[in-house]
DNA sequence: ACTCGTCAGTTCATAAACTAAACGGACATG
DNA sequence: CATGTCCGTTTAGTTTATGAACTGACGAGT
């Protein structure tokens, strides 16, 4: 399988892998969701090659996660926005942020405050039907019926074989 | 900077990517879910070469998600299985599918179905404080204070900054 | 006018990573 | 003894990423 393959795969993890999978992406998204808009603040907190934050930059944009806006004409300036499809990965960022801190040595080394209640919170990832946290082990995942086909691997199993 | 190094940042993300980031590796881990263990099935299922299937699942192996047994000895065979670290990536991997059928052409080709209360569900990332669903744009990130440093660019801001 | 600095990249030669294809060993089957 | 399966490793070639330097448009200072 090459890269450039994955958007077409009927998965829906390899289809969103094909948008943020690669190495620095989720870098440059976190530093957008952090308050960074322009080329120089991505390249300096990053400190990865410039030829590649510019490549990145330009598949976000192409992708639809990031807009690029002039602020001024003269010279030409311009910053790197979320659009609402960049933003609706904040979920997605909680949930990593909160997995490292939890999971990973190094510990917690950043808070994340929910401005409704205005309580520094934890994801919890629930289920949208009965409203109860999602305990590990307690989700199967099988094809939608409208979709199903032979499947090469059948996928309708829970994970931990033997 | 590396890509090694990311395991030594400060931000939860960097760390989390460090271990996840890869190209491959949650592919690898979403076929761990779906119940593939051993290296052929890997192999066969992603397609991609094989010294980096061995490589990838070496590596996780070396960082605890997944662990190696034997299921015989003659000939040496072994299986790879998810372990309590790896498992605990099931938030991530049901927010990554969940964004990707929704927010992705292709659509929804899977179905997650919550064996508490037996329905399909999506999941819905919520506060652990006020256990209401987080909104886009209702969190903000900061530095915890007791690791609170003088920032290179200040992370206590939301989102869009013109 | 001349030099310096900032911003947003691009170009270039080199280094690292990935690839397909073939090979290896340890066994099982026929 | 030949063939097949499983789990990789080796080899050689291609692709991708890297740091360093460069371009170009402009603004500020002298």
């Amino acid at each position: 399988m090459k890269w450039d393959q994955l958007a077409d795969e009927t998965c829906p993890i390899a289809r969103s892998l094909a948008v943020i999978g690669d190495r620095w992406t989720l870098l440059i998204l976190r530093d957008c969701f952090a308050g960074a808009s322009r080329f120089e603040e991505f390249a300096a907190s990053l400190r990865i090659s410039r030829p590649v934050v510019a490549a990145r930059l330009a598949t976000l944009v192409e992708q639809g996660l990031l807009e690029k806006v002039a602020y001024q004409e003269r010279p030409p300036r311009h910053q790197y926005r979320l659009t609402r499809l960049g933003r609706s990965l904040q979920d997605l960022m909680l949930v990593l942020s909160s997995w490292g801190s939890r999971e990973l040595a190094g510990g917690g080394s950043v808070e994340h405050v929910h401005t409704g209640c205005g309580h520094v919170f934890e994801p919890v990832v629930t289920c949208s039907h009965c409203h109860e946290p999602v305990d590990v082990g307690a989700v199967r995942t099988r094809f939608a019926p409208r979709l199903a086909k032979p499947a090469e691997t059948s996928l309708d199993v829970t994970y931990g074989r033997g």
